[in-house]
DNA sequence: TGAGTTATGGAACTAGTGGTCCATATAAAC
DNA sequence: GTTTATATGGACCACTAGTTCCATAACTCA
């Protein structure tokens, strides 16, 4: 798999050149999937996002899951990227934990429907039946695990976590329990209900 | 809606009598949904797990969209019955809220796939773009969140949780870690993984 | 200019979708 | 036995799914 397009172009300049920017056509399916899920979504739907032609589609990026699959990537590294620099730019680990639970608020003040974690919603669309997908799922997962179990790492050492808690499971948690947030949040529940539920989840790192 | 058959006869006795017991049928349903999702079931799958013909289907169900709303009712109707009936036998009621948390581990136990919570699961499908099946989503975590909170009171009077605490809250934040317990077994977390999950859930409550 | 290479648009294809319809079967009521 | 009501099996329907294919367009390189 290759993470960002389809093809690489072996020979970069030579053929028809492409009519569209390849990101920002996966990024236009991203959105798709991401609104609408995978077997809600139908070629059309994609075709019309991205504005290219079938065959544009099938050459650029191999068909409907395997065009899937790279927005899932391309959402994990997006996402991952994120969080990063949000953590580098905070002023502790704890505040970027408690900013970053926060986050599931904009998705319910936002004017369109909460669409979820697209990991997490693949995680519950696909289960284990698609062992590729499957993959792809709990590789991003740990990675989201990753950039947690820095937060909470950092926030021990400045004094906010007490140290001789297990990051590891902390950070399992804190995926877990942004995971839940994010299903409620799609289930219907409003601002406040998720500021109390986010209230007793950081009680837990006490 | 009906919560448990889609026609109810009127005249019970006329008529050439069904060849099959509603309820079976529809558990049967129940379950193809709840391992497979929505979208991903068909027809040929209903029939095939429920053993009847297609008129017989759309005569005592009303279609597939109308089958799913019974099942998620069922499910609802089963699962409520079934944690309140736990509690009620419990020994306490933290003792009832730990062991509805580690029932998580039986998905990930057992012989088949993890299939999540049906309700969560709808949730997540079809988020809010379907505003009937909204509708009964958020009906049923409203009586999950119902259970819980008589959990929660319980302990509250037994002197497990601080008095002080705000029930409600927690109880949102049971059904929020559960659903994201759950979406972690879908994703493929191992045993060990989710119980140092739970074990940091229940830390909330202290 | 011609050869080689890749991209595009659109038709065509196969398989399957959920849903409807109707003739027939089986029961109770009269 | 006839009437009335409901259930069943299966053919049938219109539609859409995702995919493949091919003729043509647009580019580079020799």
């Amino acid at each position: 798999m290759n993470h960002t397009v389809h093809k690489v172009s072996m020979a970069a300049n030579i053929g028809r050149p492409l009519e569209f920017d390849p990101e920002t056509a996966l990024e236009s399916a991203l959105n798709v999937f991401w609104t609408q899920g995978y077997e809600q979504t139908s070629m059309q739907d994609l075709l019309s996002a991205m504005g290219l032609s079938k065959s544009s589609l099938y050459q650029a990026f191999g068909g409907k899951q395997q065009l899937f699959r790279q927005c899932v990537a391309h959402y994990a590294d997006q996402f991952v990227k994120k969080q990063r620099a949000g953590l580098a730019a905070a002023p502790s680990g704890r505040r970027f934990i408690e900013v970053f639970l926060n986050s599931v608020l904009e998705d319910v003040n936002g004017m369109s429907k909460p669409r979820g974690c697209l990991v997490m919603n693949t995680a519950s669309e696909f289960a284990q039946s698609e062992p590729l997908i499957a993959r792809d799922v709990a590789q991003s997962i740990k990675r989201f695990r990753t950039v947690l179990r820095a937060a909470v790492e950092r926030a021990q050492r400045e004094g906010d976590i007490a140290p001789e808690r297990n990051a590891q499971a902390l950070a399992n948690y804190l995926v877990s329990s942004m995971s839940g947030l994010k299903t409620q949040a799609k289930a219907g529940a409003g601002a406040a209900t998720l500021k109390g539920i986010i209230a007793v989840v950081l009680k837990a790192l006490d």
